[in-house]
RNA sequence: UGCCCGAUAGUAUAAUGGUAGUACGACAGAUUUUGGUUCUGUUUGUCUAGGUUCGAAUCCUGGUCGGGCAACCA
């Protein structure tokens, strides 16, 4: 008995098309990153949706880069993207470059010169400009624009030949320059730039404008349904134009709102700045919305397809919040992450009435959602270190930790008691003296007593140590880029807080880049690739929730 | 002020002429050897004015608000 889940609107457009049989029931979307940067989050969405449509209804997927723009894409950004997609879990049918079609793209041109549809125009940038008109006022039509097919064929053929410079000549259609469309007042199908191309190498100096070349891909392609984002709607009837006037494959192009998430930008320009300026460490700095540093932070594929599945797919802009994608790697984690301690801010506490020289293996369950993760064994001893947020000298009401008189309980281990603290000059305190209970260790607990907390600890004589990097929001507003002024003035300046000399486990000094843990009470962390044989770095992926910090900044807020 | 798109709780998303529901969040409580998890409960919404209809979030009209469009970018 499956939930009664309810079409969104593509599902609902493929679903009418199948019924009446257009292309023959087939569906073939296609994914056309341009590589000229890395996928972000929000080409996730897009990733799931059209590989996700396809896969509902039997059909394919082509990945397809849309590289007509030989001066902004790199080879370096094509392997990156097909990384990504495979570790998002998809595959796709055929491969293909724009740049496959540049001859096909030329003879396309040449058939609309041919039905006097396109023709070759000398002005300049400035002039096209100033004669497209405004919004709200016609354009002016080129004095070129009634050129002879001959003489259009011909100052095309030398365009192709390099007989031109740089944006001396352009072609364009001829369609309307009083389109109130501006996308129809005689578009550019094709510029001239004497620029070296990551595939085509120095064949080509001209190149097919977007308008030109995405739409005429789709069709060589047979793509039934071509999904992209909102801003390409007033693009549509050219999309349209273009097909219809060739006659060729009627491949039709849907739009939905892209993706956002608040606290962070999600624009191709804004990443790269924010790599070239060195404000992050690089495209995978696990701070950037970006697959490969999500990936590097410790996300799943399986929380980022939950994800982009439960945000669902509409045509009304929308700003998700990042909590949302937070849940969804959390609900993963709880369920397959191996608890482990680890002691990010250290203060020392002495057990007093515990041997010196005594030292125990306490068995610990490595996840309590998960009895087939089994158990391990954490030495314990009478010096710790615990955390230093877990003791307060002066406790508020509802304080669960250690204070002074104030009992908790070690995790797997006994219930203490704290007798003293001893402090440096400054007041800093630097050991705690508790008590244990002997008779109140962990799974044969006779003690009688129960307490409200229970906090983690190392062994200080066994502890390893790790640099651990703890993440905050990149942004101090929610939307960034929406903001007066620059976007980067915006920078959450504690984004990173690094912490050198965290003690962790020794159950912990095996770990593998990419292993994932749940630090008990301090979130999920995940195995940085900058580990070496000597020296382990963790990556905080998200916190637990923390309903105590909560009311701690209730307090606080109160107070002030 | 030309054309286009959109508007349902704080956020996102359903209801496709017939009881406005779900998730995240927030709040309260229970459980808990993680102030985690889990469970229970509560709160908050159809942009507006008309019209059609027995009945409108849904259809129609006007308005309001938000977004997009005038790159030899995609």
């Amino acid at each position: 008995m499956s939930e009664e889940r309810s079409l969104n609107f593509l599902e609902q457009i493929i679903e009418e098309d199948i019924a009446k049989g257009i292309h023959g029931g087939r569906v073939h979307t296609r994914f056309p990153p341009e590589p000229n940067g890395y996928l972000h989050i929000g080409h996730a969405k897009s990733i799931c949706l059209n590989f996700g449509l396809a896969k509902k209804y039997n059909g394919l997927t082509n990945l397809r880069f849309d590289d007509t723009n030989p001066i902004t894409e790199d080879t370096e950004y094509v392997d990156s993207i097909k990384a990504d997609i495979r570790w998002l879990g998809f595959e796709w049918a055929e491969e293909h470059y724009a740049s496959d079609y540049f001859e096909q793209l030329y003879e396309f041109a040449v058939a609309l010169i041919k039905k006097g549809l396109a023709y070759v125009d000398d002005s300049t940038p400035e002039e096209i400009a100033a004669m497209k008109g405004t919004p709200t006022e016609p354009g002016k039509e080129s004095p070129y624009r009634s050129r002879s097919v001959e003489e259009n064929l011909q100052l095309f053929e030398n365009m192709r030949n390099g007989m031109y410079k740089d944006g001396e000549r352009v072609l364009r259609a001829k369609i309307d320059m009083a389109a109130p469309n501006m996308h129809l007042r005689d578009p550019l199908m094709y510029r001239i730039k004497h620029a070296h191309h990551h595939r085509t190498g120095d064949k080509w100096c001209i190149y097919p404008m977007y308008d030109f070349a995405h739409g005429q891909s789709d069709s060589i392609e047979h793509i039934t349904h071509s999904i992209c984002t909102l801003e390409f709607v007033p693009h549509r009837p050219l999309y349209d134009w273009f097909i219809d006037k060739l006659e060729i494959f009627p491949s039709h192009q849907y739009e939905f709102a892209r993706l956002s998430l608040n606290y962070t930008v999600t624009s191709k320009r804004k990443l790269k700045q924010l790599v070239s300026d060195g404000i992050v460490r690089g495209w995978d700095d696990p701070r950037m919305p970006t697959l490969s540093a999500l990936r590097r932070r410790g996300y799943t594929p399986a929380s980022i397809r939950a994800f982009c599945e439960r945000v669902g797919v509409q045509k009304r802009d929308n700003i998700i919040e990042v909590g949302l994608l937070e849940y969804f790697i959390r609900e993963e984690l709880n369920r397959t992450a191996n608890r482990v301690m680890a002691v990010l801010d250290p203060v020392r506490l002495v057990i007093t009435n515990y041997p010196a020289d005594r030292v125990e293996a306490l068995q610990a369950e490595n996840n309590p959602e998960d009895a087939s993760a089994g158990h391990r064994t954490v030495p314990f001893s009478n010096t710790l270190y615990i955390e230093r947020e877990d003791f307060m000298e002066n406790p508020p009401k509802k304080f669960f930790r250690l204070a002074p008189g104030q009992m908790v309980r070690l995790k797997y281990a006994y219930i203490i008691k704290c007798d003293s603290v001893e402090k440096d000059a400054d007041g800093n305190i630097t050991t705690i003296y508790c008590s244990y209970l002997p008779e109140s260790r962990s799974g044969g607990d006779a003690s009688g007593i129960s307490v409200k907390g229970t906090i983690h600890w190392v062994s200080a004589a066994h502890a390893a140590t790790a640099e651990v990097r703890l993440y905050d929001r990149l942004f101090k507003v929610e939307d960034p880029g929406n903001e007066e002024g620059d976007f980067k003035s915006y920078i959450n300046p504690d984004s990173l807080q690094v912490v050198s000399n965290a003690y962790i486990e020794p159950a912990l000094a095996s770990a593998k880049t990419g292993d994932r843990f749940q630090f008990l009470r301090k979130g999920y962390f995940c195995v940085d690739p900058d580990t070496t044989t000597g020296k382990l770095v963790f990556n905080r992926t998200v916190t637990l929730k923390d309903t105590w910090a909560k009311e701690a900044s209730k307090g606080e807020k109160a107070k002030a």
